[in-house]
DNA sequence: TCTCTCCCATGCAGAAATGCATTCGACGCG
DNA sequence: CGCGTCGAATGCATTTCTGCATGGGAGAGA
């Protein structure tokens, strides 16, 4: 048996095709289909069941999933701990983050970072899946949740007050809204990070009719522009909503959860040189607005 | 990184050398040290450092062998897991054992099973050495030591009274011994395991005085045979002696431990249906022997 | 010191794996 | 019902890997 053929296992299993498995591991996709019945003749057990829409696992392969994921562990184990103890300024790091905090926050840094450090490249990845550190999809996440894995290091870079903005011409069209009045004759914009079922919603803790959404967004940056464009009202962090000039509505209310911002990485990644100094510059990037 | 090359690397560890490394694995010396150089490589580590007797493990590389390991347990569990679930009488099963019991009870028992079950085929290994069951080195030990694994089920054979034994040659040359004065005038064939220092050496519960010691071996067949030959007296499990048809000498002693027999498997083998079979015509060779 | 043995490194030819291009089938949409 | 899209399989050229043979170096023993 190949035990890199595992790999390829794990990655079929998690696309559900041999294309998408191809993708995700940058080689062929009829590579991908040799490599996975080679281990099945090694095994000598068929491990997927082909289907025109993909592949399902067999009750045998997924007897196997389990222990391929402890090898996994292994695998991704071993490369961490060999990068763990690299010294040097130079290689790539892979950064994953919101698009709101990629554009303010990370790029940013990493013109700062490339004068420093021209070694150094990031691998900007803004997507709203959470990679997985512990898999070692990415070297550094920043986030709005705090992870629950003992492995990962968290760190609050900065947490702020959720206000709610209008732009400076919405205001002049519509005016500000009466409180009170579950903002009737008012255009609202919301985050809506997972496209659920409207559950019970509010804007900074009034409560509003879903009627008066005009637009909702599974990005924060797109809500922030939305409502720059003066499309609606919304809630944007305070420190955001003035970069952008926004005018603010209510500026005594706040929204009970603030805007939480953590930094995630690995246990194992801490004394990484070159992680190191990308965190650096990218809490320094936070610590800046704050300042400012 | 390639998965496969991080069972290259265990197997360098283990033996020392790409050589040796390369006579475990079966693939050639060279490609041994050309896969370590590409995980070297893909790591961009050193693994170990090259001397002219071999390999010795680096920093780096040190760090990596639990991460290794972990590995390992997840391929040879994948291996197991689907093994495990094979009904099939057909294919190699793996026996370790050592020399006596391979001779006189394994291989009565393979003659049975190509009787019954021809396309099941037994690869014997006997050697001192015991192998490890939990890391797939073999099927089935046939051991006189209980395995300590959870993973390992052991079934007590049998357990043999150890006799004190002669050839008919050697006592009509000498006569018996007299009880009582440390075999004075008597040469002694005594089995030594593990070619250690001398350590408080008796027979059947007798001291005795080294220097009547005129043999050794680290196999209990050897010894059986060395008496056989009317070298000296030893100590031999009676059913065996009596096979050889050995002259017991002081029939009411025998050594205070007896010469236990331990079947052991690894319990994800349980119900593999060759494994089976070959234990069941193994432990039928044993109670052959009890009953006869 | 010479020889023998053990080891690793490297050149080269053959074998195996890979990527590309194409074919084929299934599904969904207009 | 045709068309476009998605996916898996397969033929073929190329790259990559592997095994064999050889060379060179270090250490043990005569």
């Amino acid at each position: 048996m190949n035990w890199d053929d595992t790999r390829i296992f794990l990655a079929i299993r998690r696309e559900g095709t041999l294309r998408g498995a191809s993708r995700r591991l940058g080689i062929d996709q009829a590579t991908v289909g040799r490599r996975l019945a080679g281990l099945e003749r090694a095994l000598d057990a068929k491990l997927f069941l082909r289907g025109s829409d993909g592949l399902t696992l067999t009750e045998a392969g997924d007897r196997l999933v389990v222990a391929a994921e402890r090898m996994e562990r292994g695998a991704d184990e071993i490369e961490r701990q060999v990068l763990g103890s690299d010294a040097r300024l130079q290689g790539s790091v892979r950064v994953t983050t919101t698009d709101t905090l990629g554009l303010g926050f990370v790029i940013p840094a990493m013109g700062r970072l490339r004068q420093k450090y021209p070694a150094i490249s990031v691998a900007l990845s803004t997507s709203t899946d959470i990679l997985n550190l512990v898999r070692r999809e990415a070297d550094i996440a920043i986030r709005t949740v705090a992870p629950e894995s003992p492995d990962l290091l968290a760190r609050r870079m900065t947490s702020w007050p959720m206000g709610l903005y209008a732009s400076r011409d919405y205001v002049a069209r519509r005016g500000e809204p009466v409180f009170g009045n579950a903002f009737a004759d008012h255009d609202l914009v919301l985050y809506q990070p997972h496209l659920t079922t409207d559950r019970h919603l509010t804007l900074v803790g009034e409560a509003i009719t879903a009627s008066r959404v005009v637009a909702t967004a599974t990005s924060s940056l797109m809500v922030r522009t939305m409502i720059g464009a003066g499309l609606g009202i919304g809630e944007v962090p305070v420190p955001l909503a003035e970069r952008d000039r926004l005018v603010r509505i209510w500026p005594d209310r706040i929204r009970s959860e603030p805007y939480d911002i953590w930094l995630v990485t690995h246990r194992d990644l801490r004394h990484t040189a070159r992680i190191s100094v990308v965190i650096e510059e990218i809490v320094s990037s936070f610590s800046r607005e704050d300042g400012g």
